[in-house]
DNA sequence: CTGTTAGCGCATTCAC
DNA sequence: GTGAATGCGCTAACAG
């Protein structure tokens, strides 16, 4: 910048305002310098900026796996409106442990950046998340950390379990199963809540092996499938708690040579990007993924520029997406 | 910091020592020091330590689209090994054109990242990208931009298409059929290359009907599968590839009632996630993915720390996966 | 309309 | 062993 100005001939402040139009600068002048900053390929330097205007431009993301077609798909919505914004992505996976989760909050808090989305697995590993610094906004999507005062976004887990669940019921069916994640999830423990809200409302019992527990994965969704369909009376339609698994679910249906939706009909929940092409297409809840994200970001930045402060906890709706695999009960 | 100094009684430049280890501090000195960071909660600033050290420990991945699967897994690898080498990850959507590519080409220069890892798509879009700040050393995955002196790491995919048609070959299939993306895009035609090379060694001729081009998704792999299926001759095998164009594949032939492998054997191109529990599960040609996201790491921090220059351009196997939907010829 | 200057938080050279 | 002082590149008063 001291390079532009002498070779420009004019003082460092006037390079400074013309690069941002924040004074008046007579026309041949501001021309002479906008040449010669062409001509050195000068870049003014954002990490001098932010030292000086204590700002990054940055937020930082953490998720618990950022290969996951969901979180993917989340991530790439935070991206584009952050972008649109004007803000920048650093992208952080928690998974790994505790050791890692504070690892990276540490250094995101040394890069200074503006502010935090949060999207928390909600295991205990999370426990290293707090305290953090006061004075970066959190955002916090889909999980709520205890202790942690920050805006919150919920994408209606549990009201999406319902819905998946009315959706079963109202074709007919009543041995219904339900396919989840580990327990200690919340993610789990709201879906499978409103399955059993669902359940109870319409006065089914629900017995307790009807809700298979396993890993949150594709091969998850498959081996417990497999457990469901060992049983003497495997259920007639079977909720399942995410997409992966479903997706295991109907893998593990294919090979069995059960058919889908004739013999059992499956919904899942996640709608991610394979769950409309696959083998039936899966019926789903679709979360607002699109929604939430440029909610969160939108609100992140709102505290950002220190928008006053009452704590925000916004639900949105999903909504079912009804493709092949769930029929009437015959 | 100067607080720090000042609480602790001691100097700026201690403060800075202790913190860094960079010189002998007595042992009471240091704890003091010690605790009143603590104390505190003082954290460093990155942000000025960078523009001292004119260095950010930040590189930038520029991919086509985040939320694809593929480049979702690539980039969780990369991020893994950044992490470990004490990196983070600035993370770019090239997707939306030009305009935008440059648009964040210019905030990646202005934040000064250390090197940039680029995953271009090789449409035209990637004109937007040159020319790069001189300086700023970048390592391309997959794809080399026409005139961009940068280190290169491909993952095979010629060879990975010779692969895949070879297996076809090998199992009795003559009547094979490739579905692809469009012609434009270099990724299709390595891909498409490698099968006409697998073709042509085999002395099987290749229809120019048999070579099906659509977009690079799961609905243009289900399009291009109904229309090799309306032909009155019908291929009993089909490269697919790209996986994600394969589960479009997998879900046409299901719609259709075309058992796979029985009547149709399907490989595809990428393993993705998904692949191993699609029904039936996808045989696939696996790209090194981790082996790619980490050499590609690692040849950028040894760049960035200004290791000679010797422009290398290096070239992964990727594996052939085995699974269900391939089957001999009957 | 334009130039001078101080200071953002830190690493580092040079004295002591 | 420790402290004082300089400058990284920039913005924002404050003068002219």
């Amino acid at each position: 910048m001291k390079q532009v100005a002498q070779r420009a001939g004019v003082s460092i402040s006037t390079v400074s305002h013309v690069i941002n139009n924040t004074r008046i600068v007579s026309a041949d002048v501001r021309d002479r310098v906008q040449g010669v900053i062409d001509e050195m390929r000068y870049v003014p330097s954002a990490v001098a900026r932010s030292l000086k205007n204590d700002k990054t431009n940055t937020i930082g993301v953490l998720v618990p796996n950022s290969s996951n077609p969901y979180f993917a798909e989340l991530i790439r919505w935070i991206e584009e409106t952050a972008f649109q914004l004007g803000y920048h992505i650093i992208l952080c996976n928690a998974h790994g442990g505790p050791r890692r989760q504070s690892a990276y909050l540490r250094l995101l808090m040394e890069k200074r950046i503006d502010g935090l989305l949060l999207v928390a697995s909600g295991a205990d590993d999370d426990h290293g998340l707090l305290p953090h610094d006061e004075g970066v906004p959190i955002v916090q999507l889909e999980r709520a950390l205890p202790g942690l005062d920050a805006d919150l976004i919920l994408g209606g887990q549990e009201e999406g379990g319902y819905q998946a669940t009315r959706h079963l019921i109202e074709l007919g069916h009543r041995a219904i199963a339900c396919v989840c994640g580990p327990a200690d999830l919340p993610r789990t423990r709201e879906r499978v809540g409103g399955f059993l809200r669902a359940m109870r409302e319409a006065g089914i019992a629900v017995a307790p092996e009807s809700v298979v527990h396993a890993e949150f994965t594709s091969a998850g969704g498959h081996a417990a499938f497999n457990m469901l369909l060992a049983r003497k009376q495997p259920p007639s339609a079977v909720f399942v708690a995410s997409d992966l698994m479903a997706l295991g679910c109907l893998c593990a249906a294919g090979a069995a040579g059960v058919r889908v939706p004739g013999q059992v009909s499956v919904i899942g929940y996640d709608d991610i990007g394979g769950a409309g092409f696959a083998s039936p297409p899966l019926t789903t809840i679709a979360p607002p993924k699109q929604d939430m994200a440029r909610l969160a970001v939108e609100q992140l930045i709102e505290r950002i520029k220190g928008a006053p402060a009452p704590l925000r906890s916004t639900a949105l709706a999903g909504t079912l997406v009804v493709r092949a695999p769930t029929a009437p009960f015959h």
